[in-house]
DNA sequence: ATCGCACACGTTATAGCATAACGCAATTGA
DNA sequence: TCAATTGCGTTATGCTATAACGTGTGCGAT
């Protein structure tokens, strides 16, 4: 079960995604896209549902955006929990994993009992060029 | 600089958090004070804005939704970062704290020269009744 | 072959979340 | 008294996301 063969928008989305500096919202990506035919937003959410299920791509929820997936390797995300610090000056986002919160969330969880589907880390801030 | 007295709209927002079971948008919370004279959504996203601002609410990202901080004691927020879990089943948010987290999450950030202004921990899921 | 199904796609309309911009009133403090 | 601040109310607008409908294409089962 590795990545399938891109549709074409999906494709397009992936791209507009990877050239970008930083992460966009969709109607950014729909404006980027006008000119490859797209006209309409759920041709740009289709194909990021896709992506995003095939973990090429990650929502970044508080800021309703979103990041093509930087991990150099395959087996990254396996290395922990997926998080991401934000940079409100120049919107630079960068994107990391750790085992170790990974490990200790998971424990916090457990003695709730609850199940974890999906886990959140966004950090917002300034990086070191916008201090 | 504890915290102020609250305003009309204030009290009525935060008291239509404090009885809800769960988290409530802010258009439900509009629908619900519409009794006691709400008739636009400004009034209840300048109640929040404040009410975040004092710490007696909480924004969850994955929702864009609010919840009422549920910490017993004031100082709770100091034992370190907050995380909710969030069942999607029914809706139920638990609000915790871990300075272990905190301090992990603090040694990588740093790692980056990156500096923290808000941290965002949601891990969404299914409880224990609803596993 | 052709039927049925899954899937991607296109379009229109609608729902849901959040803020801009204006003006008024009450409070405060110089 | 005057200016600055803060909260409030209203209207309008913008941004984010999905519902609902129909089309076409590929592909395996009968
Ligand atoms: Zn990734
Ligand atoms: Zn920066
Ligand atoms: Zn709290
Ligand atoms: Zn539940």
């Amino acid at each position: 079960m590795g990545t399938p063969q891109l549709t074409k928008n999906q494709s397009l989305v992936m791209g507009a995604l990877a050239h970008s500096e930083g992460p966009m919202s969709a109607y950014t990506i729909l404006d980027k896209l006008r000119d490859e035919g797209f006209r309409a937003p759920l041709q740009v959410y289709r194909a990021l549902d896709k992506l995003l299920e095939y973990g090429l791509v990650h929502r970044l929820e508080s800021l309703n955006a979103f990041v093509a997936c930087t991990c150099p390797h395959e087996h990254e995300h396996d290395r922990g929990v997926t998080a991401f610090t934000i940079c409100e000056g120049c919107g630079q986002v960068t994107e990391f994993h750790d085992a170790a919160i990974e490990e200790r969330l998971s424990a916090l969880v457990r003695a709730q009992s609850f199940k974890t589907e999906k886990t959140t880390i966004e950090i917002r801030g300034h990086c070191k060029s916008c201090a």
